[in-house]
DNA sequence: TATATAATGTTATAATATAACAGTTTTGGA
DNA sequence: TCCAAAACTGTTATATTATAACATTATATA
């Protein structure tokens, strides 16, 4: 995705965020949780859902398919992580969420997923949504297309 | 959705779109795909695979999923409808796509989708995806909310 | 410590979608 | 016209994604 990019940080990163908000939000990160959150940020490509299940038993957890959709309902209600509804797919989030919006460009060569936080998009949204009298509360972007790393080559 | 709205027309209008469409594409609307089509267009909400499947085998059509699913694929290739991925649903589209763009209100209430043709959004879409490096192939909103009937009352 | 709440385990099944191959119809060219 | 290719549809089976429902275990706190 990004050259140079020390992807060990991002999980990092991304755990500290979760443990931070989980006792912001008085909710427990436990180690289903955790280790699901962590196979989300394994890349930046989404993950599937029985793709988590069989990772999850390849190592000393139980692997039945609730498991896994109570831990990506648990996250995605914290924002932790975000749905790829295109792909049916779950990847990692380290943005802070004001409004309920999430905004994906999504590399259908190397599959790999970049979040954005542009106003300029929410803004378009919002003044589009005024006019048409539609109160909106969530919201998701999906660009496909080719990534800055993929269109070089 | 509208107020006074004449939803016969919505349908002979977009049978008749269909129709011009497939002339100029050079391709066929069989009896099978029409009749999805309209199951689309039943009403502004979207419908589901396995409820096109319904509707079809309660008449003379044959009913298994791969009819349905080829049919919906043709109509999606076509840009006669689009798929609603988050209800992983299907719906009627009535405007000219000169963009691979798709952008929707959906009323969580009364579950009506309306599309937006609305420019300031893609031009925003499109100047973040350069600022990015990023050649957008295919964009898809998704705007969850309430709709302006369903916020009066 | 009792007990309510949250979390996880377990079985079963629902909902969504496609693969693979067989048969039929349509189309366009010899 | 008739043949071959292409397009379309039929059919069986199965893959993929997700949830319902209820049992058990862990945790928090009165």
């Amino acid at each position: 995705m990004w050259k140079r990019h020390r992807h060990k940080k991002c999980i990092k990163e991304a755990l500290q965020r979760a443990e931070q908000i989980c006792l912001e939000r008085k909710c427990k990160l436990t180690p289903i949780r955790k280790k699901v959150l962590e196979l989300t940020w394994k890349s930046h490509k989404p993950i599937k859902a029985y793709d988590i299940l069989a990772q999850l038993s390849s190592e000393d957890f139980i692997e039945k398919p609730p498991t896994v959709y109570r831990a990506l309902d648990f996250l995605l209600d914290k924002n932790l992580i975000h749905r790829i509804e295109s792909q049916n797919a779950y990847v990692g989030c380290n943005l802070n969420h004001h409004g309920l919006d999430s905004k994906f460009f999504i590399c259908d060569a190397c599959n790999e997923v970049e979040e954005l936080a542009e106003s300029r998009i929410n803004k378009a949204l919002t003044e589009a949504s005024k006019k048409q009298g539609f109160i909106p509360k969530l919201v998701n972007v999906e660009i496909h297309g080719t990534c800055a790393q993929c269109a070089q080559q």
